[in-house]
DNA sequence: CTGAAAGCGCTAACAT
DNA sequence: ATGTTAGCGCTTTCAG
């Protein structure tokens, strides 16, 4: 078997291989104005039926498209929704990505999509992109680092709506939709109370984002809630993927005051503590048990599968979309602020 | 704590906060005409130095932003790429999605992302929404059904390069970065065969692309060159996920000739696989051995370690956008092909 | 090196 | 119901 083939058959210089057919072209063969064709294209103002049958006949027949390039202009702006995003890899946001796509594509969307790698000077370019494409909307989840600096608010200089899904500026009074980080927290650390658990543990990435000290008090105030003590050497931070979790987990139990339960920010660091765990012979829940957040499929890979604080994309999709368009459509900008419940699902590491 | 909240507060209606720059504009401020300005912000024809440099603080000064609508449509061309995929969801497509992107910008070009969700029709779509975008260029993944058919070639009459990478209609000799899909079977059984393992069998999709009959074929040569039967009833197909994999596996296990090997065409197939062996005791890899497709980190998750196909995700970047901006710059369609060797990385399931 | 003229394809506004 | 006019912001072409 070969290793790496190539075939270089170069065919001819491109050219234009058939004139592009406008508006004109279809108005001329018809013997009428260009911008009759227009109106009855687009079934706005008032044409006779049957011209406006002959009209789109002749433009299906001619095998017409119509110049988004030129409408975008002609119009001031493309019929596109941006979406921006700290890494599209993980789970969540391909998942939510992947979900507004499809229905922003229902509603005649197109969708550009942009990557800020959780750095803020890129995201900056990226807004600086938006405006030039002059986008119709944006929603936007911001890197970890974009704390108390609103990056986005320039885009209201240029009238261009934004919303703010899962991860917002603080203090930031644009619409956004987000999670109710400080209940999921809550949630799972008092799921695991039920269970008999009284060192619970917190292991966080090294982000200091808004949403994860929301969940760090959620935490807090669960165990306050349940009579139990705060303990500073259960809190730990680190990385963001599996090895990172399995390093934190043997900082964790290497300590005198060992936790008998774990509340992870992420999945994979979930997973990567429950593999740490189960290396060591501890078992997992009997001995500590685990949850994550996000409800990453990856949490069905592991043994017990991963109990796991659920998001729900959907509901994060529709309400991100319905407030964008509701600004596009009413040429308002909005401050609504939706805050999705989060949900606990059981699997076996409680 | 609430269940949910809104908070309505309509600002004002939005309103152009402050008319946008132009090149005109600039050239106004600074007595000059706007062509030379043009050229000097583009870097292109003859400008007087010092006129370049005055023209470039002005329009800094005054917050000039190009206006791409109308540099696009004047040029009849955006600097857009696209990249159209089945399903961004799954670890490999949206991993490629962000690298593409990566190195995408870094050349200067915007990308927009389409998903086809394994439909023709909505493939058919999307070809028609990149031709009236007049994207510069496009990288796509066809869907399970795109066998026999060209859709992609309508592309060739606008000028439009085009280049597919890991799925391609069968035939094409459009340019594209197929992985060795042959060999990544056929090594993968052969790896297991050197284990000791004899009875060895073959989980697919439904799909029936060309990509899962390479493997297929691939497996079957391998089971020839190491003198073993072939058995029909050891090639089993469902559907994409672990809950199919589990349910072939057991189907599998179930019957008289089981086997003490399996090749799954996905990580996440595989991964099934394993977690229904171990719940019927069954062990792994010392009863039977298993391998996936994919190198998803999921498979790092499962216990043991699934071992995997690596198809390089890098490469398949950099090859397809290679291919894809050789022929932007050239003006030239080409025809290359390359097949990206795949690597087994050897975890625990082997 | 800089300016003038022209036009890309489309649509809003006005006129008929 | 249809046609006319004008122009979006930019770049290419040609002139000076």
């Amino acid at each position: 078997m070969e290793s790496s083939r190539e075939h270089f058959i170069f065919i001819h210089k491109l050219e234009p291989a058939k004139a592009n057919i406008t508006i004109k072209d279809v108005a001329r063969e018809l013997g009428i104005h260009h911008v009759t064709v227009s109106r009855a294209l687009r079934d706005t103002g008032s044409v006779k039926k049957e011209t406006r049958d002959r009209i789109k006949q002749k433009a299906t027949e001619l095998g017409y498209k119509p110049n988004r390039l030129a409408q975008n202009f002609r119009n001031k702006r493309s019929n596109v929704l941006a979406v921006v995003v700290p890494d599209l890899r993980p789970y969540f946001f391909a998942r939510f990505v992947s979900d507004f796509m499809e229905i922003a594509k229902e509603q005649g969307y197109s969708v550009m999509i942009f990557q800020s790698g959780e750095k803020p000077e890129m995201e900056k370019d990226i807004i600086n992109s938006l405006m030039e494409y002059r986008v119709s909307g944006v929603v936007a989840s911001v890197t970890k680092d974009t704390l108390h600096e609103h990056p986005f608010d320039v885009l209201k200089e240029d009238n261009i709506p934004f919303v703010f899904f899962d991860r917002a500026p603080e203090d930031s009074c644009a619409p956004q939709v987000l999670v109710d980080n400080f209940k999921g927290a809550y949630d799972a650390v008092t799921a695991m109370v039920k269970t008999g658990k009284k060192r619970i543990a917190y292991i966080s990435t090294h982000y200091q984002h808004q949403i994860f000290r929301d969940r760090l008090a959620g935490y807090k105030q669960a165990l306050k809630d349940n009579n139990l003590p705060f303990k500073e050497e259960l809190v730990v931070q680190g990385g963001f993927f599996m090895k990172d979790g399995a390093d934190l987990a043997q900082k964790l139990m290497a300590q005198e005051y060992r936790p008998d339960g774990i509340l992870a920010v992420r999945d994979e660091i979930g997973i990567g503590v429950i593999k740490y765990l189960k290396k060591t012979g501890i078992r997992v829940p009997e001995d500590v048990a685990v949850i994550g957040f996000d409800n990453d499929p990856m949490g069905i890979a592991c043994e017990p599968e991963l109990t796991t604080v659920q998001q729900s994309i959907p509901s994060m999709v529709s309400g991100s979309f319905e407030l964008l368009v509701g600004q596009i459509k009413s040429g308002m900008p909005a401050n609504h602020k939706r805050l999705i419940q989060p949900k606990i699902i059981f699997r076996g590491s409680v």
